[in-house]
DNA sequence: TTTAGCACTCAACAAGAATGAATGCTAAGG
DNA sequence: CCTTAGCATTCATTCTTGTTGAGTGCTAAA
């Protein structure tokens, strides 16, 4: 499909500042690229798309930079897709490695989007809450203390090492893990205090130092609370121009990425392929692109790169998309042979 | 004792150059100091202070600033050696809580001194490859997989999940995991990549899927390899002036915290408090105070704090001293709970 | 040995001048 | 009617220049 003179010029104008971070002015944009008219149709032009407000000016005379709706449209109409081979091979790679986890993989394949757009990668784990504990392991350890395991059905390892009271009696103790064990196992992450809450009593007729028993295990569960998620190549972001010199963006933006707001952008957005320019909450200058991804057994989770509103979105749209796409091609593989196996049986 | 006149004013220039992080002129310190003498003297003390190495000038006609050297003899003859009162509170509530572990106090220790600082501080735990695998557990999960958890003796955990292969055969698998365990149960965490080589062709005899096994238990052990280092509150650095508004070096700084080059330095040092002010390598900018931790069963870890050349030494090292002095006698405590335990028996 | 006095240095700030990339508008040309 | 050459205008950026003030070193007197 042709696109029309505007279409083109505001694609050249977005493409041009992403490259540069400039403000794009008319002559800028007949030296760099073959345009048949002049200056002044391009400055007639751009004063339309300024009016329809996709373009912006930073100040009375300066070139145009795209406004927030301008990227809006530049991905939604404009953009390239064009896949990095180089990502493509790197997939590759790791897609043929042997004994890895389903979270490993997706971690491996974030770390290679990091390093490909050279943007911050966000991986949202499936909410830690609607697992079941498939497992409890107490392990009692040198130096008097213990170390107890908990694995969910997915394959989550929380663990928590406690001192143990001098004068705690290893039998009762024995017969307080089973306790508990048998209570707990299958029980739903979200209801695991609870349900310890409800134990309690009975766990004090067991033992006498039932209070560190108690203790050890809510603090544990605490831990269950936190969302997954992982961070990938913040340092990229160093290196971009809008926050390499203002050393308080920086700090914003890198606070930002370590504290739960970072999450609520990446889960509230729905949809396989979402974008968010720009201007939510204080924070005109970042961008969040996330997609969903479908992992095996009904579990659902959410890749994001983070960078400058002014990020190349063509580039991180097309490596995102590709990833996700052959992650699940992958995963239904995997399960294609699980299903293989239990036929077998 | 009484300082000498010299030390007096080399004192007081340090600590109001840590506090404006300014050069100091001599009409400066008479301002803010109760000095009997005149600002002339003051310059004369000066210019022997900087023949003597330990102040420096930015240009000619500027303040005196103090020289490594100049901050070195502050820390060995100066300093105060006063302990803020917040940080013996807050350590008690630490300490009087319960079901903790050690490495969970540590790591609690150095939030604080963190927070109380407005330093990062670092906790490089004893080497994990001087302790002896506990236990190996697996556990089966849904969607064909199955995961690992390795404890050390000192309850350090380690995990990894992976997916198995369609046609594995369970009872094979099973047996599979009991020579693992038999073989590597008590060897050193160094050796077990070794260990593990030497099982690899009996495995074979067991198994048609060895490698998978095989690949899944290195892969893991891998990960042992990674030194300990807890990094607790770098962002208390983008609030120094010095580094505020030089988004470059910001940069470098945070990406040295996050490399192995810091871990050299804090592991290098030595003594119970060592202190490593500017200039190692290319980080004239960067300070680094240490304190050798004993913890129970003879393992080791130190405590250090990374601050700006300028940062206050008077502060960070009463505090670090404080803190490591009432964990060790905490520590020591508890080691004396186990052997009372143990005549029990 | 201390200190008052003085000439001197130099970073930091401010105000002005020059530059140049951009604009909008108007009027002529295809 | 759309395109474009021409021109006055705007404004961030850069350079220049002058001023200020905190600082120094040195000398000579107390």
């Amino acid at each position: 499909m042709e696109l029309s003179r505007r279409d083109l010029i505001l694609k050249h104008i977005v493409e041009h500042f992403i490259k540069t971070a400039l403000p794009v002015g008319s002559q800028t944009l007949i030296q760099n690229y073959e345009l048949n008219f002049s200056s002044a149709t391009i400055r007639n032009e751009m004063l339309a798309l300024e009016n329809a407000g996709l373009l912006e000016k930073t100040h009375t005379s300066s070139g145009r930079i795209p406004s927030s709706k301008g990227y809006q449209y530049y991905v939604d109409h404009l953009r390239n897709k064009s896949v990095d081979e180089r990502i493509k091979q790197q997939l590759q790679v790791i897609l043929s490695q042997k004994a890895q986890s389903v979270t490993e993989i997706i971690q491996k394949s974030s770390e290679i989007l990091s390093n490909m757009t050279k943007l911050a990668s966000v991986v949202l784990g499936p909410n830690a809450q609607q697992e079941k504990l498939m497992s409890i392991q107490v392990t009692p350890l040198e130096n008097n203390s213990a170390t107890v395991v908990f694995i969910t059905d997915s394959g989550y390892v929380e663990n928590k090492t406690f001192v143990l009271p001098k004068n705690i009696e290893k039998e009762a103790l024995a017969d307080c893990m089973n306790l508990i064990n048998k209570r707990l196992k299958g029980t739903p992450v979200s209801e695991l205090s609870a349900k310890m809450e409800a134990i309690k009593p009975i766990l004090e007729d067991f033992i006498a130092e039932h209070d560190v028993v108690y203790q050890a295990f809510t603090q544990a569960f605490l831990n269950f609370a936190g969302e997954r998620l992982k961070l990938y190549g913040k340092d990229s972001l160093f290196n971009q121009p809008e926050f390499a010199h203002d050393g308080d963006k920086l700090r914003k933006i890198l606070t930002l990425l370590e504290s739960p707001k970072l999450l609520n952008h990446v889960s509230k957005s729905s949809g396989n392929l979402a974008v968010n320019i720009g201007d939510q909450d204080q924070n005109q200058d970042l961008s969040i692109v996330s997609s969903k991804l479908r992992m095996p057994g009904e579990k659902e989770s959410r890749i994001a790169l983070v960078g400058p509103t002014r990020m190349d979105y063509d580039r991180a749209l097309s490596a995102l998309e590709y990833v996700t796409e052959m992650l699940e091609k992958y995963f239904e593989k995997i399960t294609d042979k699980s299903k293989v196996e239990g036929k077998r049986k």
